[in-house]
DNA sequence: GATCCATATTCCGAAACGGGAATATAAATT
DNA sequence: AATTTATATTCCCGTTTCGGAATATGGATC
């Protein structure tokens, strides 16, 4: 059942984080490391769970690799993700990731995909 | 997280199909063995995994359980089984589950909770 | 071609899960 | 009191999960 493989992804906490993140456009793996405040394999192993299950596509770009919601989620995922987004409105978890997610952007911005480092590099 | 926890109990088949049943009201478990065809054991661990996390709520009525969900559920577990609902509707496992209960719902009122016992010997 | 950087994978251990067989409990019936 | 009925719990096993440490990969840069 399709459903439940969505259920499943969805009953991790940093896992919601992450697609909570990509509700608001696509992110690489060292800007995950800057909001959420996981260390690298973690983030990258729960990326990989979405990705075998569809809930997350990826590309390469240089040194890094963006993640993205699917183009053309299924109807059960959509639904679901909408209902993330409703449950998630009053957790101040999730809150403060958008809030990092804004506040640092500008930066990213700057630098170029080489904000990465910058985060990297404060994150230790 | 408490909605991490909603999550664990919809990422199985058996409990989904439990609680979609329990949006048409209270059941016991002979009766979810009745429509969902599955082993006794199998049904009750469902339904305890369900009960320690707050899903559904149970009384004792002589012999039987009557399973319900909760009077008062929270935000999340309203919106999510709702969504439940909603991403079930066209599959047909859930509406083969639907039938069976609507089907042996008279049967069930005739005996009184005694069509419990009939249900049971039916299921060998 | 050596190095650096971002990311992925592998290996490990502890815990949880799902299912079945067998057994226990508790209320009702005889 | 013994039995029956409905349900719960325990035990066992194979599988999955999560996390961290260490290591591998692949593209970019020097």
């Amino acid at each position: 059942m399709e459903l439940v493989k969505i259920y499943e992804c969805l009953c991790d906490a940093t896992r919601l984080r992450i697609l909570h993140l990509l509700t608001e456009g696509p992110l690489c793996v060292c800007h995950f490391q800057a909001v959420l405040r996981e260390p690298q394999v973690k983030i990258s192993k729960h990326l990989a769970y979405l990705r075998t299950r569809g809930l997350v596509t990826c590309e390469r770009q240089g040194n890094w690799m963006i993640y993205r919601l699917p183009a053309r989620p299924s109807r059960e995922l959509r639904r679901n993700l909408a209902c993330l987004q409703d449950c998630v409105a009053e957790q101040s978890v999730f809150h403060r990731d958008l809030a990092r997610r804004r506040a640092l952007a500008p930066k990213w911005a700057d630098s170029g995909p080489g904000g990465c480092v910058t985060a990297a590099k404060e994150n230790l």
